[in-house]
Order: C-alpha cells, then structure tokens, then sequence
DNA sequence: ACGAACTGAATGACCGTTCATTCAGATCTA
DNA sequence: TAGATCTGAATGAACGGTCATTCAGTTCGT
C-alpha cells in the first residue's frame, strides 16, 4: 500500500487475515467485487471521492462522508475499493491513464514539435481546467507524503515527463530547438511552469480560464523573457 | 507550587481528576512558556521535527516522535508548541521569513535584472539543496493539504512571487526585458520552474546537487529552447 | 428461493493533548 | 555558608475522541 493514512488495526483476534505482504512498489489491481448492476457504483464512489478530498482534504476527509456523497453505505465503498489509500490511488491511476493516452493521441496529429509544446500545454489546462475538484486533488492532495510522490514520481509523472522530453530531443535533432541544451531539464522546467499555473489557478480567488494562459507560457518556454 | 488541590498521596496511582472537555471550537491562546534558558528547547524541536515530518510524513508521525528526536519528553512539546500544526507552521513561517530577508539582501547588491534572476535561482538551490530534510517538508508535507497551501499561496508564496515579478517588470522598464508579456505569468513560469527542478532533486534516487542546475534553467527562462 | 448487492452499527487501535507530580537549581534567611 | 523555601521546566501516564474497517443481517433482482 503506497500510504499509510491511518493504519487500522487487524480484524477481529478470530480471523487471522494476513495482512497483504509489502506490496514492493505497486499495488495489485485486484479488487473485491466490481459487479456491473445498474448505476456503476464504482465510478460514482470514485467521483464522490474526488469531490470530498477535494473539498476537506484526503486525511481529514472521512470514509463515511464518501459513502454519504455516493449516496452509499460506508460498506459499500468497501466492496469496489480495498482501503481509502486505494480511492486516491485509484483516482490518481485512472486520470493519468487517460491523460497519457489523451495525449499520445493527440499528438499523433501534429508533427512540428513546437506545436506540439503547445498542444500539451493546452491538454495540461483544458484537463485541469475543465474539472476544478480533480485538479485540486492532484495539485494538493496527492503530494501529501514523500512515499506516494516517490511513487507518482517514478510512474506517471515520469512518463509524461519523458513524452516532453522527447518531443524537445525531437525538436533538437530536427534543428529546430536549441541543442545545447539538456532535454531533461528542459521538460522539468515547462512541465514545472504548466504545474505551477495550474496550483496558482486552483487556489486563486479570481475565477479565470486556465486555459488563456497556455499561449503564453508556452511563448516564455519557447522564446525566452530576454529581449 | 501553589496549592491546585488537595495534595496526593501516592505517586504512581491513577488519577482521579476529571478532565477538562475538549476547548470546543477555535482557541489558540498563546504559547506557553518560551522559555530561554540554555540549549534553546524551541529550535531544537522544530529541527527534531523536521526531520520527523520528512521521513514520516506528517499525518503519519506522531508527536511522540518529534519528542523521542529531539530528546524530550512528549509533553514538553506543547510547551513550545500549541499544537502539533504549530510544528509545521512554523517551520514554514521561520524559513520563509529567513529566505525572503536573505533574499532581499543579496539582491541590493546587484542591479541588472538579469544578474538578479540569477541570483535568486542560485539562492533558491543553495536553500534547498543545502537541507534535504527542509527541502522535503517544503516541497511535498506543506502542500498536503488545501489549509495549509492557502495560507502558503496567500502569505509567503506571495511574497517571493512578487519579489520576482518586480525584477522582471523592472528589467521590462529598462528595456532588457520583453515589453509584451505580464510579469506576473513570467514569475510563475520561472519559480515553477525552480519548484519542479526542486521537487524532482528531493525525490530523485540519484545524488546531484541541486545549484548544477541553476544556471541551464535562467538560461532556457532568459532566451528559450527556440533556435 | 437463491445469490448478489448493500447496509450501518459495532469494534477497537490509534494518537493528540492534558495536568498532577517531580526535582534541580535559584533565592531567601539567619 | 548551610539550611529552608520557592520556582517552573520537564515529565509521561492516562484520557477521550476519532474513524477505518468489518460482518451479520436485510433488500434486491431474477
């Protein structure tokens, strides 16, 4: 389990549950029991999460107020989720899924790498942008502990970041993109912009498009602040 | 010690004093006693707790903890502290005070707006790159939760942001500067940028030090990746 | 009727916080 | 200077409330 939020005790001293091994890196997929009735209860849970956490922050948000969000029993979240780390993580995994996938789509159909840029800039913000709850829950309440940062460091993040990377090695070869340049800290540096505007825009009071601000950040990346 | 109640007897026996109720809704009086007396209490355990923060997490360490790190028992925590949030307020509210003063200071020296951004990078990786604990409870227990990330963003973030969009207005004044773009989407782009390159430093397997990288991030900030 | 899905009260470990008590040193008194 | 007296910092066991999790029982769908 990546984080321990508040560890639980064991079951009941009758029932000698083994409590899952270390789970070296990643958590198995397996789940209880998904069914597939009516109203998919998981992806209602798993929205009402996001709302919550979004809303009280993950700690401080309880399992029952969830549930009651879903319109649920506390026990049924228990049927489609292992543990309330696995709500975050779940909303976490799925997002990025989607994002990366998303995005290598996109990108299929533009081939000049600048345009490119842009056009991961503007995914970056259309994405955050369009749903403030999630974006709240990636910018704030998913970094609440170096083990899952560490994790979402070395999975996701770096998959993305790694897309970037290649698209400005691919500019560089291309000769359109300064060669001297280390790619890999290049990509740090316009992924840590597109992160930074998105944290600013979350917790700003003033209610703005944060897409508006993509042409411009992707200027400053590309052309720098100096005359 | 002035008579409280009646005296006991054994030392060891339970207590029979019924406890004072939870101060319903919101207290914080004050600190208790600051004492000064030698071997400052205080900043020995702000430090114990940094260090604790880092390595635990802060949901998942305990006061006990910071306590046991910093050679004292529990109790005496809260007599420095108000609350176990105390801790992380202020270590936030002492390093920022800290850097912002060191900052402002090594910018009076320099006067061209470019050799300041310079400066300021440089600053921030020394701070950082200096004190990993530090840097970790910064980059990642801070930003756990969307109480602390507001009063983050709208105090201190603030400030070190502002500190940077005046020397990129100021350098736009001068002429130095691209006219065109808003300085305050600039600043962000460019703490971003020392934010992310941070962040990835902290949870990087591989030991570098952070200042390497000073000089390649002003460098794509000031004239882009562009050819 | 049968299993699957769901419910929610009950459980019990966990941990922030309190405060009666101790005691090393400071201050006072003769 | 020695003893008596005082002081308040430090201690740490115990309290009290919180919540993740479970599971025996109920409801639903077919």
């Amino acid at each position: 389990m990546p984080i321990r939020s508040t560890p639980r005790p064991a079951p009941r001293p009758a029932r000698a549950v083994t409590r899952r091994p270390p789970a070296a890196g990643i958590r198995e997929p397996e789940r209880r029991a998904p069914a597939s009735s009516r109203g998919d209860k998981h992806a209602l849970i798993l929205r009402a999460a996001t709302e919550v956490f979004a809303e009280r922050g993950f700690f401080n948000a309880q399992v029952a107020d969830v549930a009651r969000a879903a319109g649920v029993a506390a026990g049924t979240v228990y049927l489609y989720f292992r543990s309330k780390d696995d709500l975050l993580f779940s909303i976490f995994e799925r997002t990025m899924r989607e994002a990366i996938e998303q995005g290598r789509a996109a990108l299929e159909g533009v081939d000049d790498p600048v345009a490119r840029l842009a056009r991961i800039a503007e995914l970056h913000f259309e994405r955050m942008g369009r749903d403030r709850d999630l974006a709240v829950v990636f910018q704030v309440e998913l970094r609440q502990s170096t083990k899952f940062m560490q994790q979402f460091s070395s999975t996701a993040l770096r998959e993305y970041l790694g897309i970037i990377r290649d698209v400005i090695a691919d500019g560089q070869v291309r000769g359109l993109l300064r060669r001297e340049l280390n790619p890999t800290v290049a990509a740090k540096v316009f992924f840590g912009a597109l992160d930074e505007l998105t944290t600013n825009w979350i917790l700003s009071k003033r209610r703005y498009r944060l897409t508006e601000e993509a042409a411009a950040v992707v200027d400053i990346f590309l052309h720098g602040v100096k005359r």
